[in-house]
DNA sequence: ATGTCCATGTAACGGGTTACATGATTGC
DNA sequence: GCAATCATGTAACCCGTTACATGGACAT
């Protein structure tokens, strides 16, 4: 379960609660890897129950209550071993996108162009979200909480996924010649 | 559950058993979507449950019996309708790989290299698969059974992999320049 | 002898999603 | 008045994975 890892991996960079680190998610690991809170909170606890991060309550008025959580030495060796460990294997994937284009044979050209024309929105927002969201997010946390290391490897996977996005647009702009002039 | 029209996909295509899905399935469309035996078995009584396909049993001597299953008229319209629906949002996708080197400004440089290093290898040995094993696979299916825009698309969507992996290999080079510069 | 291919399944478990539940504060 | 933000959770369900189970044919 990497989740686990990923709330270790964030409490790794200073003590917060599962709220925060949903929004954190949200605004850099969220094309590789989300959680919702319904499923981070019961995460967070086992954690602790396994003694990997410790917590303490943090009273509001007016809000409810803040759990903030820290990990523990136990918490960060556990991390660091997962991080240690090579990953021999590409992770398998499904996308269901993929999947209906593969069968779409048996749809009329119309249809699938309009498929694409879709697809082909979707990925340009992408792309626009990983310029105006991600980028200023992850450069201004580095920059402030002093995480030159981490900058660089958080902007070296942002490029992965605007490299992608790039890939394919520029895929999608192919295929709707190719269906519109040979289907 | 996407795994039910990837079953009714294949046997759009003509009729066949559990285990002859799972090896058109290995050739084709497994990098975007696979599935166990024991996930298809289970699913396809499902589907002939519901009246989308049917079974023969065709006996065999020295193997197992052959349970063959057809497509009927309520199942090709279920397929037809979930085809013609359109995706308005991206899948989402998870990825240990990425989230991994996500969080790896915590680690060493040559350990982080040597992550690199092993993905570089993945992603050539898949590029290499989809050239010599996923292309000559679906070209001879669709020239055979003379699926001409199934093999448009089947083409198409391969394509897409391999773009994408040439991407995947570019940034890894990239990467390993920067890691070893910067970190 | 050992392993792979053929061909079918069942059972237990775990992770993830959807829905449900609370409740005050701030902004439109 | 209505929605969003803050902040926490529980319960039911579904999908997918791992492990288990059978058994003959054929190749090394």
């Amino acid at each position: 379960m990497s989740l686990k890892h990923t709330l270790l991996g964030f409490l790794n960079l200073g003590k917060m609660t599962g709220y925060d680190v949903k929004k954190h998610m949200d605004q850099s690991t969220q094309f590789f890897w989300h959680a919702g809170l319904n499923q981070i909170y019961p995460t967070l606890k086992a954690l602790e129950r396994d003694g990997l991060i410790t917590s303490e309550v943090e009273p509001q008025h007016g809000k409810p209550d803040k759990k903030l959580y820290t990990i523990t030495e136990a918490g960060r060796a556990a991390f660091m071993a997962w991080l240690a460990e090579p990953m021999t294997t590409l992770p398998p994937s499904k996308n269901t996108v993929l999947l209906k284009l593969f069968f779409s044979g048996s749809l009329d050209k119309e249809k699938i162009l309009r498929q694409l024309h879709i697809q082909l929105d979707l990925h340009r927002a992408r792309l626009a979200q990983y310029e105006t969201g991600t980028k200023p997010y992850i450069d201004q946390i580095a920059t402030d909480k002093g995480l030159a290391r981490e900058g660089i490897m958080w902007e070296l996977v942002r490029q992965l996924g605007t490299d992608y996005e790039h890939t394919y647009v520029r895929w999608l702009e192919q295929a709707l010649e190719t269906v519109e002039r040979d289907l």
